[in-house]
DNA sequence: TAGATTGTTAATCGATTAACAATC
DNA sequence: TAGATTGTTAATCGATTAACAATC
């Protein structure tokens, strides 16, 4: 009967939740409460409670949220009750960074191939087990194996390119890392991340 | 009369329009439309109107907008028609790539300095000009200075302690990398990258 | 039982969109 | 002038909050 997407803006906050389940789960915490996790998150127990309740009932009246239990549900819910194989296009500052990020295994992902278009980054091993390919070889292999994500770190200029050529290869999710609105068709999620945009967005409030 | 504030939703689109019209001078293009800039952005002509709205009249019946005249609006706006220090916390990976990060000079932002806890980090030049200092000078050092912006770039679990050092130490402003949600009093300002989230967002709708 | 907290409804609040007079 | 596009108003749409019955 309901038939009604869930608001973006709803899925959104659930990787937030999912985090703060983790860490409570680190001060090896077994049950918490809408009332905790908003206070810990800057946001009401009544809009928690709301999210939670697009995707089903997870809680216990008088008890609150069985936080492994809630944990597995919104992993289940985001779909990183598995491992996604993400392919990264850039093998720059940034590009090294994210290859070597920990954080990533942990949390559904996992940086599957790099690529670049520069000779001398080429042939490079950026991280153990992980040699950057060259980006002319993208289409091809991003359709041979089947690629669904990718993370574009390379220069502004480049990245509505690449995110063509990726997308024409059949991936359906970027998270772009160029300081510029990539243009997709829909059907394709995008995601920005530009830190001065975050940045600009504080001045504001500096004065 | 009009003293209520500016939704901080829309304070958060100015950067993105503020990008787009930068990008539009690289390709020597002199006026826009809210309409064209609308097409770029996946945002309603509408509501780019009503956003600016908030802030003045910047455009012209029949013609749109002088891009270098919006663009210049805009910096004012957001308080980046001047440079702002910042100073970067962690210099691992992710903070020698934003040590490195050519994009934030030309966008109002300048990193003042690095801090770092581990001894074989400290005394490094982590960019030409930039030496890492150690982070137990930190709370001194941004006192004397006077630094209001940070960059957390540190494991999950310091991220809090450091965020708290730097606020009693009288920095207003946070962007913070670590995986984690900060708590901060009211007055301070805080902005969050976290990019598994981002990547969670996306996996929700990949089915 | 008494106390606590959920899930949900209805009310409130706020943001987006549509439409158009003004005007360049 | 005719055409285009702004700035703004009012209508619509959607999200958040408050409140509380249900119930653990």
């Amino acid at each position: 009967m309901d038939n009604k997407p869930v608001p973006d803006i709803v899925v959104g906050r659930l990787p937030i939740y999912l985090r703060a389940l983790t860490f409570l789960k680190t001060e090896h915490r077994e049950i918490t409460s809408s009332q905790e996790l908003g206070d810990r998150l800057g946001i009401s127990s009544a809009q928690i409670r709301k999210d939670l309740s697009h995707f089903g009932e997870f809680g216990k009246q008088g008890t609150g949220y069985d936080i492994r239990h809630l944990e597995a549900n919104l992993k289940q819910i985001l779909h990183v009750d598995r491992m996604w194989d993400v392919v990264l296009i850039g093998a720059g500052d940034l590009g090294h960074a994210l290859a070597n990020y920990r954080g990533f295994a942990g949390r559904g992902f996992h940086i599957a191939a790099v690529f670049d278009k520069s000779g001398d980054k080429i042939g490079r091993e950026i991280v153990e087990g992980l040699v950057v390919e060259d980006v002319v070889t993208l289409s091809e292999r991003v359709k041979q194996v089947g690629w669904k994500m990718a993370i574009i770190a390379v220069p502004a200029e480049e990245a509505q390119p690449v995110a063509n050529t990726l997308m024409e290869a059949g991936v359906k999710a970027l998270l772009n890392y160029a300081p510029i609105s990539l243009m997709v068709p829909s059907g394709i999620r995008v995601e920005h991340i530009d830190p001065a945009v975050h940045l600009q967005h504080l001045t504001y409030y500096l004065g």
